[in-house]
DNA sequence: GCACATTTTAAACATGCGTTTTAATTTAAA
DNA sequence: TTTAAATTAAAACGCATGTTTAAAATGTGC
C-alpha cells in the first residue's frame, strides 16, 4: 500500500538524516536532493532557502518536545518535593515521543541540537534560543525549586554545562559507543547513554559550590 | 625593538585566532592570510595543506600543554589519597601554562579542542585521539584510584561527558558570557568559567551510579 | 658580485556551493 | 476538455573555496 510520500516530506527526511551525521554547514543541498530523489531546485522551491530548511527539520521537533516537556514540568513543579534527579527525568518521555516523528527522533534531535548550538553566530542560534528561551527558564526555575542553595547565576552556568555534556555526548556518541565497545567489548546503545548520563548530571548540579 | 616575524608565525597566529572564534571549516584561507598580511599562497608553500596548518595550530599547543599535565598527574598519584577533585586541579596549571605559547592560550586551546571534537569525521580526530589517547588513560587511571567503586565503562563514559561539559563551555563562552551578563549584571572572565566548571565536573564524576 | 636556493607574489585553475531562471510537465478546477 | 495554477526539471549564474603555476623578488654562500 506503499504511501505516496510528497516532495517536501522526502525533502525533510534525507535533510535531517545528513545534518545529524554531518552537520548543518557540512550538508550540501546537492547530497540532500540526491538522497531525497528529488530536484535540486525543489528545496528553494518548497522552503525558499538551505536557512529555512533548516529550520523546518528543527521545528519538526520542537514542536513536539517543546509542549510534553512544558507538560512534564508543570506536573513536577506541583509535587511537594522536587529533586534534581526529577527534573532531569522529566525529559525521558517528552525525549521519547519523538519516535512519533521519525524511528531515531531522540538521537537526531539531539544531535541537531548539537549542531545547532555548535553553530555559534548563526541564524541558528538565535532560531533555537527563541524557541528554547522558554523552557529555559522554566528549566532554570524548577531547578532552583530542586537547589535553592544554588545563586540564579550558579544555576545559569550549571545548566549549561548539563547541555554542553548532553549534546556532546550525543554528536560524538557513534564514535564514542564504537570505541567503548572496543575497549569494553561492550555494545551500549543509544538510549542507554541517556541512563548513565543522567546520573552524571544531576550530581554535578547538586555539586557544592567552590 | 619590534621583532622580526617569521611569515609561518603571522600566519599561526592569525589562523588560531579566527579557528578559535569561527572553527576550523567556517575559516577561510583567504581570511587568515588577509589577517597575516600575507600572501594566499604562502600557506600552502609553508604548510602544505590547509589541514596540515590546523594539525600546526594545535600542535603549538599540545607540545606545551601534553608534558605539563603527564607531569602534574605523576605527582598526583604518588600521594596517598587522590579525589576526583585533585585530578581535575591537575588541568588548572598546564592550562594557565599556555598563556607562554599565547596571551589567552588557554581560552584559544579549548575552543580549538572544541571545534576538533565537533569535526566528527575528520582528520583532527584522528589527529587529537591520537595525541590524546596517552592522557585519556592516565587520567582514566587516575580518575579510577579516586573512584575505584566506577566501573572502567562507567567511567569511560563520565570522562566523556566532561570533555563535552567543558568543551562545549568553551566554544559557546563568549556567546554564554554575554547572556550572563546580560540577564545577571554580573560580567565573567573566561577563566572564572573554570572556577565553576570543575566543581560540576567533580560532582558528576562521583555521582552515585543508577 | 655572481650564482643558486629560498621565498614572495599575482594570476589562474578546478571544484563545489546556494540560488535563479526558464521551460516542461503534472495537477486541479471550471 | 480546456485553462490556469502548481510542481518538477535542466541548465546556468555568480561566488567562494583550496590549490597550483610560473614569474618576480629576496636572501645566501662562495
Amino acid at each position: 500500500m506503499a504511501k505516496r510520500v510528497s516532495t517536501k516530506d522526502k525533502i525533510l527526511n534525507a535533510a535531517e538524516a545528513l545534518f545529524a551525521e554531518h552537520g548543518f554547514e557540512q550538508t550540501s543541498l546537492r547530497q540532500i536532493t540526491a538522497d531525497a530523489e528529488v530536484n535540486l531546485a525543489s528545496v528553494n522551491y518548497h522552503f525558499g532557502s538551505k536557512k529555512a530548511l533548516i529550520q523546518a527539520v528543527m521545528a519538526r521537533y520542537l514542536e513536539v518536545l517543546m509542549p510534553a516537556l512544558d507538560r512534564e514540568l508543570a506536573e513536577l513543579a506541583q509535587r511537594s518535593q522536587v529533586t534534581t534527579r526529577a527534573v532531569f527525568d522529566c525529559f525521558r518521555e517528552p525525549l521519547n515521543e519523538l519516535r512519533q516523528v521519525r524511528k531515531h527522533g531522540p538521537t537526531i534531535f539531539l544531535s541537531l541540537l548539537g549542531y545547532a548550538y555548535a553553530d555559534i553566530q548563526g541564524h541558528l542560534r538565535r532560531y533555537t534560543m527563541d524557541h528554547f528561551g522558554d523552557v529555559m527558564q522554566r528549566l532554570l526555575a524548577t531547578l532552583h525549586l530542586a537547589n535553592p542553595q544554588l545563586s540564579p547565576v550558579d544555576m545559569f552556568w550549571r545548566l549549561h554545562f548539563v547541555l554542553g555534556a548532553t549534546v556532546f555526548a550525543q554528536v560524538s556518541g557513534p564514535a564514542l559507543r564504537e570505541i567503548a565497545a572496543a575497549d569494553f567489548g561492550e555494545a551500549i546503545a543509544a538510549d542507554q547513554v541517556i541512563d548513565r548520563l543522567i546520573p552524571f548530571l544531576a550530581g554535578g548540579v547538586d555539586a557544592p559550590t567552590e
